[in-house]
RNA sequence: UGGCCCGUAGUUCAACUGGCGGAACGCCUGGUUUUGGUCCAGGAGGUUGCAGGUUCAAGUCCUGCCGGGCCAGCCA
């Protein structure tokens, strides 16, 4: 007997179940506040996409909050291009807009600049007036202590006057910085005397020319965190050795009980043939390897997009997965299968032709054209059907014929009877050929008993082939991808990904043959070619298809086997 | 040769916090099928990194090893 138990409850993990101790507790009053706090320095990827929809899906899971805020601390690499682009993606990924408008880490400088005042005047902070290079020396090493800055007891005085020349612009960059009085010989490194202040003398995207000394990562995360009342700040494991000066900067601000936040570290995602560092996927943008941050190869929720990836099966994808501490490598298969799985619900039917190869049927009436009805969406009645025009002049996929029939390939070859999905049962009785003996025409016979595609002596047929009428098809042109980079770790045998990046991974047919009703599909559908996978009309260039993903493909998995048997 | 984090099926995660190790994807077999798709049924695949210890009982607790990851940016 079926009882509530058997409807599948959100699945639980580490988080959540802190999460459920802290309301059990009563630590925050039951509230429950998130935020995704991406740099505005390039686009989103699925990596984003894993945090995003772990952010959200939590507080809404919980009644609670979830915040955009751009974390732009760092003027020299961020632009609002990329603001603007963040916001688009994470809208089309979440299907819905977000409930409080985007944050800036750069609103809070004010609070910043004063609460980094009040430490000083604790004698918590001070001016280092070393270069960098000097104080990454004195750092010391994993095992050596660091030593202390000489000027690491300046009186609260002189810090507090220093620190208001570097705002005032007193100072050329790199002149000194505000570091953190914790202790040189910690055995985190995060924690000796971190950097809080660095003097960039640089436009900033939203502030202007406001200022010139600008917060670092740790000094402003944790305290932009505490102003907006989150509750549980989540981010990636590299940040575990941050957490201690996370908690160390709320500890001396005196920041406590239910407006504290606290850190909360899982794993990022990672996925076979594929890189996800940022710097990488500048490169290959740059070197043109690619054809920008929207390229369907690219692992950006833009080149997802334009792939033709639904943003549903994206965000169950990221439910699926959970999360943990271990570090690890999806499979992009595993991605894949989510978007054929949607796909598979969603998406019409439509047939197109590839790699044409002409088809006369010999004993079809001159000049004749029939309608067949076919079945827009198997999976779904509501889409209804349509009308293709049948011809004695066809185009099926090369692929589809073979002269010398392979053990196991049941299409087409000389003697066979195949069904035309919709059509006929034809029988291939010669081909014709070019000077290279390749097959350029197939002459076939077809069954007029067999109209529809039923045979009305119930004689079974092994294979169903899609086709296009020659007279009636409408050329357009596919694009077709395979995988970006050609090993599962890129990078693994020579240390440098790029090594492994696959320069063929993108190939564009043209001249392939559509049914007719495919030139009525407005721009952006995503549609299944029968029998080859789903693709993705182009949004602007009329009749480009992206192919999406293929289908599962049985006889392709005996080819590969065969080859390496 | 420091500190911290992590090791459960090929991959990614579960296992009611000490009580007979499961799922998804992938793979294989069969059934259905006008998509070699979908769907349905079944199967293979594990010394829970290794070695000890505690316990009636250990994937779970303890110790030691081994392996992987992160940390010495004025990046985030």
């Amino acid at each position: 007997m079926k009882s509530q138990d058997d409807v599948p409850s959100k699945k639980s993990n580490f988080i959540t179940d802190q999460i459920d101790a802290d309301i059990q507790s009563g630590r925050f009053n039951g509230r429950v506040q998130t935020r995704f706090p991406p740099e505005p320095n390039g686009y989103l990827h699925v990596g984003h996409a894993k945090a995003i929809c772990l952010n959200h899906s939590i507080a809404k899971d919980y009644s609670g909050l979830f915040n955009l805020r751009y974390d732009d601390t760092n003027p020299v690499t961020e632009n609002s291009e990329f603001v603007t682009g963040m916001r688009e993606d994470i809208q089309w990924l979440l299907e819905e807009d977000l409930e409080s408008t985007p944050l800036h880490t750069s609103e809070y400088f004010d609070q910043l600049y004063a609460w980094a005042e009040e430490l000083i005047m604790d004698g918590k902070a001070y001016v280092d007036s070393q270069d960098g290079e000097t104080i990454s020396e004195q750092r010391g090493g994993f095992q050596e202590p660091g030593v202390n800055s000489p000027y690491r007891d300046r009186s609260i005085e002189e810090n507090l006057g220093l620190f208001r020349d570097m705002r005032s612009g007193k100072f050329s960059d790199g002149e000194c910085v505000l570091r953190a009085k914790i202790s040189m010989s910690h055995d985190n490194m995060n924690m000796r005397d971190p950097i809080m202040y660095r003097i960039r003398h640089e436009n900033h995207f939203r502030t202007g020319g406001e200022w010139c000394i600008y917060p670092t990562y740790d000094w402003a995360h944790g305290q932009s965190d505490a102003i907006e009342k989150v509750t549980h700040s989540l981010c990636s494991l590299e940040f575990d050795s941050h957490r201690e000066l996370y908690d160390w900067f709320l500890d001396q601000l005196g920041i406590e009980g239910a407006d504290r936040p606290y850190q909360t570290e899982f794993a990022r995602l990672n996925f076979t043939h594929t890189v996800l560092s940022k710097r990488l996927l500048k490169h290959l943008i740059e070197e043109k390897i690619v054809d920008g941050w929207d390229d369907p190869r690219m692992p950006t929720l833009r080149g997802f997009r334009k792939r033709g990836y639904p943003a549903t099966a994206i965000r169950s994808f990221c439910e699926h997965i959970g999360v943990a501490r271990t570090n690890g490598t999806h499979e992009i298969e595993l991605l894949e299968s989510f978007v054929r799985n949607d796909l598979n619900q969603s998406a019409e039917r439509r047939m197109a032709v590839l790699n044409p190869l002409r088809v006369t049927i010999t004993n079809w009436p001159e000049g004749h054209v029939e309608m067949r009805t076919a079945v827009n969406n198997p999976e779904d009645d509501s889409a209804g059907n349509r009308e293709i025009p049948f011809s004695g002049s066809l185009f099926i996929e090369r692929d589809d014929f073979m002269e010398n029939p392979e053990p196991k390939y049941y299409r087409l070859s000389p003697g066979r009877e195949v069904r035309l999905r919709y059509g006929y049962f034809i029988t291939c009785n010669d081909v014709v050929k070019d000077e290279e003996g390749n097959p350029i025409e197939i002459l076939c016979t077809y069954d007029p008993e067999t109209s529809g595609g039923k045979a009305p002596d119930g004689r079974k047929i092994k294979a169903t082939i899609h086709w296009v009428s020659a007279e009636h098809a409408i050329d357009g042109s596919v694009a077709l991808y395979e995988r970006l980079f050609s090993t599962e770790h890129p990078g693994d045998e020579t240390g440098e990904p790029l090594d492994d990046v696959n320069l063929e991974s993108k190939s564009i047919l043209e001249g392939t043959k559509l049914e007719p009703s495919i030139g009525d599909l407005p721009p952006g559908s995503i549609v299944q070619f029968e029998r080859l996978g789903y693709f993705h009309l182009d949004e602007e260039a009329p009749l480009l298809f992206h192919k999406t993903v293929g289908l599962r493909d049985e006889w392709a998995n005996i080819v590969k086997r065969r080859k390496n048997a």
